[in-house]
DNA sequence: TCATAAACAGACAGACTTGTCTGTAAAGTG
DNA sequence: CACTTTACAGACAAGTCTGTCTGTTTATGA
């Protein structure tokens, strides 16, 4: 016989399908434990509470998007195909996704203002991008001082790209976050070029 | 004896700082009633469901934010400052609003899918930031044809710009995509420089 | 002054929420 | 086989939510 997988893999995987879909705060616990076939009190002995099921979720979200970015640094592409790469995978993202967008975002909307741990949360997964994105301008162009605030401009046209694919439901947003980076980039390792 | 605002107003303006706050989905009527000093047959009296509470409270929101664009662009002042004054505006609103960022997307973020009167006006808020950019471009180098890309570009900024500035409760994200913004218009109405 | 409209207070319905609890059944381990 | 962990089923508590309803009070205008 298969062995099913564990009632606490269940509940979580199907959490995270259901907080990506529509939210954090409109899936309540009991549609969970249904979709996922398995008891209230079996979710209570894994999880001390919906919060926790939370953070869980995000952690994993976490981990699997610094994978890509891994992936993506450890590649011998060069720096602007790293990023150009980078902006296709969000396109595909938000694809698979039904443009939902950002999972940290989403639900740093509906969480109250003191539950820290989660904010907290939110802060070093942005954060990460961002640094992700000040490595790779860092390697584009190892003498510009000016490496740190196109970071910080790549990583707004990645979050203005997500934020407004979502809000429209479309993909231009990312492609037109994509041609200007890649714009922004040529500029940078060839100052000289219109 | 001083005359009260309407119950209907005093209802809409509660309603609008709450729903700000913290979100369309975390608050109630009943909290909503009872901060407005009213009764909830009143409410109910003026609005037929929460629900059309939420658009009267977006379509005031898009009113102001229509006018303060209208403003910007009936002043005489350059494009390019134009835009560098759009983007001070937006650091001025996040400040007086507690970091708590766009209250279209936010509220897109928990609407159900099904819900197409809201987001039809999602669309068409964002719709029309993205036209104001384009119209300024259009006026900053009127015989590029890179404006509309470029107007992307700082639309995109602009919303990377709002959400990020929530997202970490910080203005650096603004000031660096004026900064951004600044530079590119620079170099498009003057592409020989550095 | 009288009539009409608006606002009031608040009970109520019915469905939902998170979380607790009791008891039973199954599965793995010595 | 016996023991222990894990999962299951589901009632229950205590609270939330939106929305309806009844009836009273206050204000406004003819």
């Amino acid at each position: 016989m298969i062995k099913r997988s564990s009632a606490r893999d269940r509940i979580l995987e199907t959490a995270s399908q259901l907080f990506q879909e529509r939210g954090y705060s409109e899936v309540g616990i009991n549609e969970i434990i249904d979709k996922a076939d398995t008891a209230k009190a079996t979710f209570y002995q894994h999880f001390p509470s919906k919060e926790s099921l939370c953070t869980e979720w995000l952690k994993a979200v976490h981990e699997r998007s610094e994978r890509v970015r891994q992936e993506i640094l450890d590649s011998d592409l060069a720096p602007a195909e790293k990023i150009d790469r980078y902006f296709v995978g969000l396109g595909q993202f938000l694809e698979e996704n039904d443009f939902r967008g950002c999972p940290y975002t989403n639900t740093g909307a509906v969480i109250d203002e003191e539950c820290a741990c989660i904010r907290e949360k939110i802060e070093s997964h942005k954060l990460a991008i961002r640094a992700f994105f000040h490595k790779l301008t860092a390697e584009l162009c190892p003498t510009g001082r000016r490496a740190k605030a196109l970071g910080d401009t790549l990583f707004l046209l990645f979050s203005g790209a997500t934020v407004e694919g979502q809000n429209l439901r479309s993909l231009w947003p990312v492609e037109a976050a994509r041609a200007a980076a890649g714009e922004l980039c040529a500029r940078e390792s060839d100052p000289t070029a219109s």
